[in-house]
DNA sequence: GGTATTTTAGTCCAGTTGGGCAATAATCAT
DNA sequence: ATGATTATTGCCCAACTGGACTAAAATACC
């Protein structure tokens, strides 16, 4: 019955949570309920609950929903981008076949842990939102341009097969995140939990095996 | 400012458009937004709204929201089942590998014509809500099984890559669908609209090269 | 010709929504 | 000390939500 824990109303102490790890914990609400209802369907009073703070507090940080949905979008990206090249840094001198091997085996590892993110690209696609615009422009753009000159190396080489690099990109993409973007439905029809480390490494070498030709 | 058109109170006149031409309205309308909003962000006033009834009208054919949302579903599957027996009837009597090769044409034409599907599938399958659960049993099932035993075959004989039979499916799925799917993204990236004819038999020439070894 | 049924629109309701604004307390700058 | 700034809760609102209920018109059945 009684609320549990009600914070006073004005500023916190210094000893209590500091700002950062509050909005901090904002965006982590706001990319899980965004990812699992989309945009319209994330009330703002439930990703505040989640969050463990009023509602009013989001608004506060960030103006409004868009807002937090473009925050929390741009932390997402700067992760993935410290993940991937943390990653590339580690197979430095390597042959490349070898490195994107292992740079394919490190996204498929991205995609088990962030599954939020391929959820959101999907939700956000169709729409005429301007939020279509803004992941094209800040997060698909920049990633494609990334991948594109080494894909197009080793498809010459022919270790990769022919086609339009675009369409590899987007169907290597999609195929390394899909059981885990669809992980409640492989949990329903086949009993598999593919967040375990095992399954992940197996799905890893599933997409090596379907892409790479040597 | 005055309502167009309106039309009057009661029970049309036989002229009207028939009752299965409005509920189909109301499926085509639920479909779109469904997909494009999820199932909280779709409003039935909305989907009303798209399908030219008052909203009340969805509660008398769809007793409720999730009746709905079932009715629209079952009624792609039976699109789809329709869509890919007709191509496979077309193709009896060629060799395994050449029907399955066909078999994916097709389907990526049908992923091209009903992006709605795999963005549902997507949308629905983190929640714990029941549907998850309805589209494991109804839709995931059914098709999976009748895919597995050719692709297990295809898989020996050497024409697609050594792999469980499952993550192949995933894969293949997320593959043909991905481009789709985000067709607002590419849209906005590469200028290229995925709807158009060449483009979508560009990718099913993709698709086949990226999985067929021959 | 009358009565039940089917298919539609209209109204009302209690709950939820995003956002506006005031209150308050800790901290910081002077 | 005191006044400004920062970070938080509390309360309010107009708009919208899914759903319950009512009114009405065309048709089907007898």
């Amino acid at each position: 019955m009684t609320a549990v824990a009600t914070r006073p109303r004005g500023r916190p102490a210094r000893t209590a949570r500091p700002v950062e790890e509050t909005r901090s914990a904002i965006l982590d609400a706001a990319l899980k309920l965004f990812s699992e209802r989309g945009f319209e369907g994330a009330a703002m009073r439930d990703i505040a609950g989640q969050a463990g703070v009023e509602h009013s507090l989001l608004r506060y940080h960030y103006s409004d929903k868009a807002t937090l949905w473009r925050a929390a979008l741009a932390r997402l990206i700067v992760d993935m981008n410290a993940h991937m090249a943390g990653g590339w840094r580690t197979t430095r001198g390597q042959p490349p076949l070898d490195r994107f091997k292992a740079t394919l085996r490190d996204y498929v590892r991205y995609c088990a842990r962030h599954p939020e993110h391929a959820r959101i690209m999907v939700q956000e696609a169709m729409g005429e939102s301007d939020r279509v615009a803004w992941i094209a422009d800040n997060i698909v753009g920049p990633q494609h341009r990334g991948m594109a000159s080494l894909l197009q190396t080793l498809m010459d080489q022919g270790h990769l097969p022919h086609m339009p690099v675009r369409s590899l990109i987007y169907m290597l993409s999609a195929a390394a995140q899909s059981p885990f973007t669809l992980a409640g439905e492989v949990r329903h029809a086949y009993g598999v939990d593919m967040s375990e480390e095992a399954e992940i490494e197996r799905h890893a070498d599933a997409l090596i095996a379907l892409l790479i030709r040597d």
